[in-house]
DNA sequence: TTGTCTGCAAATTCTTTGCACATGT
DNA sequence: ACATGTGCAAAGAATTTGCAGACAA
């Protein structure tokens, strides 16, 4: 018997709302554009780039701005809803930051897919190297570079 | 009685070399500037950022270029002796990579040092992971962002 | 109404490139 | 000699900012 509902789509909605408070509570104010970028970008699982979120935010509305994007995203991030990441030199990607569990990243130097794994020891010995460096740790970033299975396959051949 | 001599800067020594000899063997010169920015960067251990090697190079000799400095970092990233990295999202840093164990970094988000360590139990679990998810690793970046002792201190005052 | 927002274009910052001259081999 | 390298200034790419008009509270 469950106990809990499984709310799908349940945070993304969320974060919207948190978003809207956040803004508010700023004393700032909730626009059509914060509302429609808010809303196209938390609700994705994936990572954009400015470019792409602007993209999409054009198909909606073609009078949005390059500028209101990256604001709004920056505000988002202040609102700690949305992480800005770099991935790679040349590559700054922007990711919806829930409060589910933290992931990190696997990254095809090939064909520049991303996959997200999880895993709690590694966790746990990050907080251990802290400690001993007296450090506190606020968050953490881990990539790993390589190939992907197609990719190894294809370089193998070559 | 001494039976070897300790050669400091030992590495730093050979990381020019190498240089050199990557240089020649792509048929290019090896030139003064390449020597000088060569000499200066590989002997830090520390990051760098463009604008950093560039100053420490002008101290030598003025007339040498940014895009000098550009342009050799990048073959010195060619050759496998630097690396370029992003610590936050407004910092792009180089290091000299050595041939010796690699290492992660802990990063104070107030004072902005930079503390080294390694694990070899995070880089075992990092290859299992990579294991699980068919993928081969080449390399890997792991930052952890916090703050340090003194800065934890003083935030806890405020 | 009033202060914040927005879109635009111009400004910034970081990095790369084209070109005429200089240098390494 | 001849190809590659260098410094400069100009070009690019990504992001930020100033400003006049537009919009939320």
């Amino acid at each position: 018997m469950k106990m809990k509902v499984k709310v799908k789509n349940g945070s993304e909605r969320t974060a919207l709302l948190q978003f809207k408070k956040y803004v508010r509570s700023q004393g700032l104010k909730w626009t059509q554009q914060r509302e429609l970028i808010g809303s196209l970008f938390l609700s994705k699982r994936s990572h954009l780039s400015a470019q792409e979120v602007y993209d999409e935010v054009r198909k909606k509305d073609p009078r949005v701005g390059y500028s209101t994007v990256y604001r709004t995203l920056k505000l988002a991030v202040d609102a700690g809803l949305v992480s800005e990441r770099r991935f790679g030199p040349d590559e700054t990607l922007f990711e919806p930051a829930t409060e589910e569990k933290h992931h990190d990243h696997l990254i095809c130097k090939k064909c520049g897919r991303i996959i997200e794994f999880e895993n709690a020891k590694i966790e746990d010995l990050q907080k251990e190297v802290a400690r001993e460096k007296n450090f506190e740790i606020r968050e953490h970033r881990l990539v790993l570079y390589g190939y992907c299975r197609k990719c190894h396959q294809r370089r193998r051949r070559q």
